[in-house]
RNA sequence: GCGCCCGUAGCUCAGCUGGAUAGAGCAACAGCCUUCUAAGCUGUGGGUCGGUGGUUCGAGUCCACCCGGGCGCACCA
């Protein structure tokens, strides 16, 4: 409702000769300052070299109060003009809610831009941790932000099936095959000591072609490499839909490593005279791009550091018509940040091309204490862990609902609570507290609509929460340009609590019949937004808990 | 040492891109069940926004320098 608002705003700008002006129009936070509040006067007084209470009059001569929009309006404190509703524009919102359904929220900001989303991009070395938990979560998260607003969006997963990780998984597994054959096979120095790795070990013996994995581990190398991969993609696949996350490409990055797509980057490179050989080595001259020092790409035993294939990994992207490419990593990659910009600015693609959405370390909290892990003796919470303790839904929102570039501890007793402490639980109740409305009146929500009287709605909770209601689209417009997810949480906690408070104080079934009517249309309207918000972040919206 | 991120109520964190008297949840205290889920609601107390300067009509937000914490600084991935 404050998109009409704001139109008239700058079309007023306009016609007083500063057209393009940024202001803000928002929910002022204390009472008494109105539905919605704007700088507009005091951001003109720059430009206009006039009085920003002035300016603010010469607005209100322009915006006629009193008619459709604006009910009453009024300059306060240093130029702000306050504004209140009118009873048209709060029928006009519920009415707007129902329309669009499950499509309210939805913009077409994006105007279709193409975005490659990649997140996960775990090794193919183990199982998922709760840090690749956090990533899943928030990448879906944003990528599915992007698409409420009108980006065209490709969830992507790199899979890392070249480096010298797979070998020492290889050779782990290879260790604890001999181990379970009753030799004493010492794990490989830097190898994988994951229990996980007992059973693979088990299975392979009973799965694979005796010949194929005999001794020496030369000779059954490739075929355990082959089946640790296997067998560990689908470990994570399982995992990940069941997290409920899917993903649209499967990057390799052994594909990256074709000899011909090497030698058309280096080609590039070498063109633009930015590689140079030294000690043996081919560096490529990210200095001139903003990097702390230049980066070796071909090291001097002629193999590809991972930052080569990872460039050609993000041109290609590039040549598939991405106009960008959000990248999700772990905090323990931002010193990478600066070569991938730099190697990318040199290949010519704007600044804006590549992007990186941080997410910092998770320590996980249980029984009070704090959950010890240690990932080189192979002993951290799976992410199957916390999604057996606290469930799918709980472990997507407690990772979005905190930013993503702070370390954020998991309290796996907060998350399985099914009290109002726990913020899932409460956000999923509201929704369920509006659908318990309709089953017990065995109405289906669906079929109520129409116009209601705005003077029905007699209680002062009815309005705010309408007012509440009709910012949703905003929030998720903001948290799309932020790429900020926790934004729609924090939403939709506050929405919660509204809707208890209003839940406990204004009755629907029962009341006046005029009364009921419009209270169901909101109840309909309120479902409608609650569900939005949860499935917009990958949760489910219960219709009873 | 250098770079990036962070520092807001006792605790966990928001703060709409520079706006009005800095907010919420826990925790503490005090109330509220003839109810469509008490699995809930309402109220109260609580702050030198790490510090010091600066930019301007106006700073938690921007700049500089300190203090304190995290992460990173490979011919690893």
């Amino acid at each position: 409702m404050s998109d009409a608002l704001r139109e008239e705003l700058e079309r007023i700008a306009g016609v007083l000769g500063a057209p393009n002006v940024s202001f803000v129009l928002e929910r002022p936070r204390g009472e008494g300052h109105g539905d919605l509040a704007t700088n507009l006067a005091m951001v003109l007084a720059g430009p206009l070299r006039s009085k920003p209470r002035t300016l603010a009059e010469r607005v209100l001569e322009e915006l006629k109060v009193g008619h459709g929009l604006v009910a009453r309006a009024e300059i306060a404190g240093p130029g702000f003009i306050n504004f209140w509703l009118s009873s048209d524009q709060l029928i006009k919102t519920v009415e707007e809610i129902l329309e669009a359904g499950s499509d309210f929220g939805r913009s077409t900001l994006g105007n279709g831009r193409r975005v490659n989303v990649e997140f996960v991009s775990a090794n193919p070395t183990g199982p998922l941790h709760v840090g690749h938990g956090r990533g899943a979560a928030l990448g879906d998260g944003i990528a599915s932000l992007l698409e409420w607003t009108g980006h065209d969006v490709t969830r992507e997963f790199y899979i890392n099936d070249a480096g010298v990780q797979v070998g020492r998984v290889v050779e782990s597994l290879w260790a604890r095959m001999r181990q379970a054959l009753g030799e004493d096979f010492p794990i490989p120095d830097g190898g994988y000591h994951g229990e996980y790795l007992i059973e693979a070990a088990e299975r392979a013996l009973a799965e694979l072609p005796a010949a194929s994995i005999a001794p020496p581990l030369e000779a059954a190398a490739p075929a355990l490499r082959e089946f640790i991969l296997r067998v560990q993609r689908e470990e994570q696949d399982a995992l990940l839909l069941d997290f409920g996350v899917r993903f649209d490409v499967y990057g390799s990055e052994s594909a990256m490593h074709e000899a011909d797509r090497i030698a058309r980057l280096l080609e590039q490179f070498r063109d633009r005279g930015l590689t140079f050989e030294a000690d043996g080595a081919l560096w490529l001259r990210t200095t001139d791009f903003g990097d702390d020092k230049d980066r070796v790409l071909r090291k001097s035993d002629g193999t590809y550091t991972y930052l080569l294939p990872d460039i050609v990994y993000h041109a290609d992207k590039h040549d598939r018509g991405f106009d960008r490419a959000i990248d999700v990593w772990g905090a323990d990659h931002h010193g990478y940040i600066a070569r991938m910009r730099a190697a990318l600015a040199a290949l010519g693609y704007p600044p804006e091309f590549f992007e990186v959405a941080m997410v910092q370390l998770v320590k996980v909290m249980k029984d009070g204490e704090e959950v010890r892990m240690s990932k080189r003796a192979g002993d951290f919470v799976t992410l199957r862990d916390l999604c057996d303790w606290v469930g799918a839904d709980a472990a997507r929102y407690f990772f979005l609902m905190r930013r993503g570039d702070t370390p954020f501890i998991f309290d796996v007793d907060l998350a399985r609570a099914r009290t109002e402490e726990n913020p899932v639980f409460y956000v999923q109740m509201a929704h369920a507290r509006m659908s318990g409305i309709f089953r017990v009146a065995d109405i289906d929500p669906e079929r109520v609509t129409g116009p209601f009287e705005i003077a029905a709605l007699t209680a002062p909770e009815d309005t705010d929460l309408i007012k509440t209601l009709a910012l949703f689209p905003g929030f998720v417009e903001r948290a799309a340009e932020g790429r900020e997810p926790h934004r729609v949480t924090g939403y939709l906690e506050d929405l919660a609590r509204q809707v208890h408070g209003w839940y406990h104080r204004c009755r629907v079934l029962g009341e006046p019949p005029a009364t009921e009517h419009a209270r169901l249309v909101l109840a309909r309207a309120t479902r409608t937004v609650l569900a939005n918000g949860l499935t917009l972040l990958g949760l489910t919206a219960p219709d009873r808990m």
